[in-house]
RNA sequence: UGUCCCGUGGUGUAACUGGCAACACGCUUGAUUUUGAUUCAAGAAAGUCCAGGUUCGAGCCCUGGCGGGACAACCA
């Protein structure tokens, strides 16, 4: 119906928008979009399941049509309840609310039912030979396979085996299902795949009900037309598996459910390969699939990434059918636009330096309203405190000052944020010849926003009053991994994991508002970055994960 | 020496299906700035893997190469 629509639709379409919208114009099941999303319950998701939620769920979502969840668990060996609740989360978290909720399982007895009217046909055969032999036999890429010699048994014959491998008659891997395709064909898939196998595991829902578990290939596209999918969405990698998608529906008569693949997702200085997190986590290399370093998706909630940065972050790489490994800057770029508007502004100092205003009077206090964020006109104020001592970044302090540098040095001046210009007059040095403290002056007449001081720094740095700074464990984060492909390199990933993808500061000093942060709230420490509150958190032993840092022109530019 | 898929700035995605190769990230420079942030402005960067062909005209169509990826789990 909607001809229209579409002919005043200019923004470009990536290529599976395309094929809907000519399967809407040609009217293909009525116009009707149902995808959904198959997550396998075997570990947490990460980024890269994120991308094909966003496309899965933003393409019903664009054509008025419906997402269902569906549970992949057709292997009870690695499939787990737990992994069932976390993936929910995550989708939930990220913003999605799918039609229905099912699971492979739930298609058992009909998808054994599909094999039954298979053998029925003569399109499938059990096969009595070990699972070597059946590979033996297979052939390769570029030579045929033979054909197994219980490919001709009588339909009889196998309708019997078949039921009799149900009733768990059979030992495991002693008996197969087959399809009888094509032993010849140039597509491998199609060389007599295994439609069923023999397996005695526990599974997560059906308990020890089954002792024969579909393979994928005779699971999903199956369950796609029981629920009447009309797009299904995959990765590349299932590319030479659509002959068969279809010879199986062809063959069966069922709902013809489409299989369209993209590239999934590859992002530089990370692995998505959940065989790999999971060995990180099993490892101990990490703490845990929650892990601020981990690109699963409970990872980044933690690290504090909001599902607005993530679902624009997903939009922005795009789809389409070409290899590509995004750039995490562009990740990072999703997540500042995103905090940069909503989180509130505090100061906290990481590395400490004393600095004494030596004229200020003793015992004085005075306080000093703070802007929340100043990305808003209106927002709202809060009371920072100011007195003789304070604290400010090491960082922000140079003996010997670089050129360009506009922070403080020995006789120098620097604006202290929302505060006065102070001038350093004096270094005190340990023994060490370190840095002990810093002895300033102060010019009343420069406090921030009524300044008649009439001097101009080039410097603006932050800090906390001594008096009532609380202390605070703050966690940086880096990259996990100290190349842009861990994946592609000599040796194990795991020599590639960068060694200060963590640096914890036990003793950071945080102005006072921090105290009530509760865990999964956002800040942004002045200069410094983005921190979220860790789940771990408590009033009296604060943590902060550094989601991410700000841009930083002078320490680029400064490095060389 | 098989089948299938894919080759557009550094990265990713476009180019209304044949009409001046665009957008974003990144990068550079400048302005503004009480965050070296944000914001704003300008700029560098591909002639579309190669070679033929069709056409007035090709990134888009055709042919042949070259390059990359996927496929030989009783995993998904």
């Amino acid at each position: 119906m909607p001809e229209k629509v579409f002919e005043i639709n200019k923004e470009s379409l990536n290529f599976i928008e395309q094929i809907v919208e000519e399967d809407i114009r040609s009217g293909k099941h009525a116009g009707r979009v149902h995808t959904r999303f198959p997550p396998e319950p075997n570990g947490y998701l990460h980024i890269g399941h994120a991308k094909s939620i966003c496309l899965n769920f933003g393409l019903a979502d664009k054509y008025n049509g419906k997402t269902n969840l569906r549970f992949d668990d057709t292997n009870p060996e690695t499939e787990e309840t737990e992994y069932v609740e976390s993936i929910k989360e995550d989708i939930r978290w990220l913003g999605f609310e799918w039609e229905h909720e099912f699971f492979a399982s739930d298609y058992f007895e009909q998808i054994y039912e599909f094999a039954v009217s298979l053998i029925k046909k003569g399109m499938a055969y059990v096969d009595d030979q070990s699972a070597e032999e059946i590979a033996s036999q297979k052939g390769t890429p570029t030579e045929p396979g033979k054909e197994s010699q219980y490919r001709s048994r009588s339909m009889e014959e196998n309708l019997n085996l078949f039921q009799r491998m149900r009733n768990g008659e059979f030992g495991e891997g002693a008996k197969v299902l087959r399809a009888k395709i094509d032993m010849a064909s140039p597509n491998m898939h199609l060389r007599d795949p295994i439609m069923y196998r023999i397996k005695f595991d526990k599974h997560h829902r059906t308990g020890d009900k089954w002792k024969i578990y579909p393979m994928y290939d005779f699971a999903h596209g199956q369950s796609d037309s029981i629920e009447e999918i009309t797009h299904s969405v995959c990765t590349l990698e299932f590319e030479v598996h659509r002959p068969l998608y279809d010879w199986y529906i062809k063959q069966l008569g069922i709902f013809p459910s489409r299989q369209i693949e993209f590239a999934r997702l590859n992002l530089n200085y990370t692995i998505m390969s959940k065989r790999k997190l999971l060995q990180l986590v099993n490892e101990k290399r990490v703490s845990g699939w929650d892990d601020p370093r981990m690109p699963t998706i409970t990872g980044m909630r933690r690290r504090g990434l909001t599902p607005e940065a993530i679902r624009e972050f997903a939009d922005r790489v795009g789809v389409a059918k070409r290899e590509n490994v995004i750039d995490v800057s562009l990740l990072e770029f999703c997540v500042r636009e995103d905090l940069n508007m909503r989180t509130e502004r505090r100061m906290v100092v990481l590395d400490p330096l004393k600095v004494v205003i030596t004229n200020y009077p003793e015992g004085q206090t005075e306080n000093l309203p703070a802007e929340n964020n100043p990305e808003y006109k209106d927002s709202h104020h809060r009371e920072i405190s100011f007195s003789r001592e304070i604290f400010i970044e090491r960082d922000d302090f140079e003996l010997n000052p670089p050129e360009g540098y506009n922070r403080l040095a020995p006789g120098g001046m620097v604006r202290l944020k929302h505060a006065f210009i102070i001038r350093c007059d004096e270094t005190v040095i340990n023994p060490d010849e370190s840095i002990k403290e810093l002895r300033c002056t102060y010019f009343p007449e420069s406090r921030s926003g009524q300044d008649k001081s009439g001097i101009k720094v080039k410097g603006v740095i932050h800090f906390v009053n001594a008096a009532d700074a609380i202390g605070a464990e703050v966690r940086l984060y880096d990259r996990l991994f100290k190349v842009e492909n861990p994946d592609s390199q000599e040796g194990s990933f795991l020599d590639y994991l960068n060694p200060d993808s963590l640096k914890v500061i036990s003793d950071a000093k945080a102005e006072p508002t921090l105290k009530n942060a509760k865990p999964l709230d956002k800040f942004q420490f002045l200069r410094l970055g983005y921190f979220c509150v860790d789940k771990d958190s408590t009033s009296s032993h604060l943590i902060f994960n550094r989601t991410v840092t700000l841009k930083d022109t002078w320490a680029k530019v400064h490095k060389k």
